[in-house]
DNA sequence: GCAAAAGTGTTAACTTTACACCCATGT
DNA sequence: ACATGGGTGTAAAGTTAACACTTTTGC
């Protein structure tokens, strides 16, 4: 058995990379192909570089371990437990961010991780490290900020019907709405735009699609505008 | 001139301890008695300790900067811009914490700071490092989370009147709150405890004195009760 | 007795909730 | 024609906002 390297003062990103599909949230996950927990699954995560800021760190390492790009990755916590690395003293900085799963297409360019999968959060395995404990945050975190920021179509496609927003709502803050009200409400605040477009291919009656009309949306927070779901 | 150490992968913490006085909301700062910003002002801040927990090296620093103790310390972000510090790269994590002034005495137990004082946070001098703008993202979340979650208390005296809290509010939230309606609100959560005690020494009638019942608190939020101001 | 802040209730405007049926489309 | 989800309005309950005067105390 080789002897591992011991780390000294070095610090680490994770990223909790999280998306929707099939009517559940999802995590994104690699399997360790170094040590330490080689072969367990783990966030994507890695050294920080001596040169680049953090903000750029978390970015290239996501990029590098699962060949996702233009994440936008917003910090969460930093973990700095004495113990939470088994080789040394590593703090580490957790990003997360929402994205579209069809959006993207899953390849690690780095020898680092065997391969990315996206594994449900209700059914999530013993992560490598502290990483059970990250996710946990980040969860609880995400949750706290669908309640009070329009961030639900980040995990949509670009073009959703409302009814899949409420479904989206439905599931991750574990509640039931009431279809009327939720549609009343979610239109009055006038940041959704129709397309024009509608399904198809359903065999009901086709629901129109709408987007996100950021644009839009910025111009009433400006006017003391605040989302609550 | 002597030459300056030069870091390399050094983990920092930074604390934003925040306190209300004269009506104003309030931030402890040091000035530096050691390279870089030698002279300057500044969080109080420091290395960590390889063997200490992050959350630990926060509540030390503080205690030997300030000789502030029992402050209850929550993470606010890491900072780790490449250049952050003149002396090489040097992550911080920053912490920020609300306490009530006039219970502390501020006495430094060590000569990295001169001296600690509070300075009114509409008032701040240019700070070493990039401490304005960790300053600045204390004051954001701390006006978020006031908003939502019963911390005003924090900054008050244990016992206090209800103008006393309304005041706060309307300072820190730079709002106005009609009297009758706060009064109304904040009673009706039930978690304000009348102490039986009265204002002394006023040249007008007495207020009552009231203080955060935080068992009850604790039992309401169990109960379904989410606060808003 | 007067200055200064404490304390108190009611109404109108608005927001939220609860609830049930017809519509459009594909098979 | 039927199965499936899309789409819509109204009334009651609850919440928030606006507003002015009397009370207590120290000087």
């Amino acid at each position: 058995m080789l002897m591992a390297k011991m780390y000294q003062n070095t610090f680490s990103i994770d990223n909790v990379i999280l998306g929707f599909d099939a009517g559940a949230l999802k995590v994104l996950l690699i399997e360790r192909a170094e040590e330490a927990f080689i072969g367990q699954m783990a966030l994507p995560g890695n050294l920080v570089r001596e040169d680049e800021n953090l903000d750029d760190g978390a970015a290239r390492i996501l990029l590098e371990l699962t060949g996702l790009e233009e994440a936008h990755l917003e910090q969460l916590h930093t973990f700095g437990n004495v113990d939470r690395h088994p080789l040394g003293r590593v703090i580490t900085v957790a990003y997360y961010s929402l994205i579209r799963i069809s959006n993207y297409n899953l390849q690690p360019r780095s020898t680092f991780a065997r391969k990315a999968v996206w594994i449900n959060v209700s059914e999530l395995p013993d992560l490598a490290f502290d990483h059970n404990i990250i996710v946990a945050k980040a969860l609880r975190r995400i949750k706290r900020k669908l309640r009070h920021h329009p961030i639900g179509f980040e995990l949509l496609p670009e073009q959703f019907t409302l009814r899949q927003l409420q479904e989206l709502y439905e599931s991750i803050l574990q509640i039931g709405i009431d279809t009327r009200n939720f549609r009343k409400k979610i239109l009055s605040y006038d940041f959704l735009a129709e397309t024009g477009e509608k399904q198809k291919q359903v065999s009901h009656r086709a629901a129109k699609l709408y987007c996100f009309d950021k644009k839009r949306y910025k111009e009433l927070e400006q006017l003391g505008l605040n989302f609550d779901l």
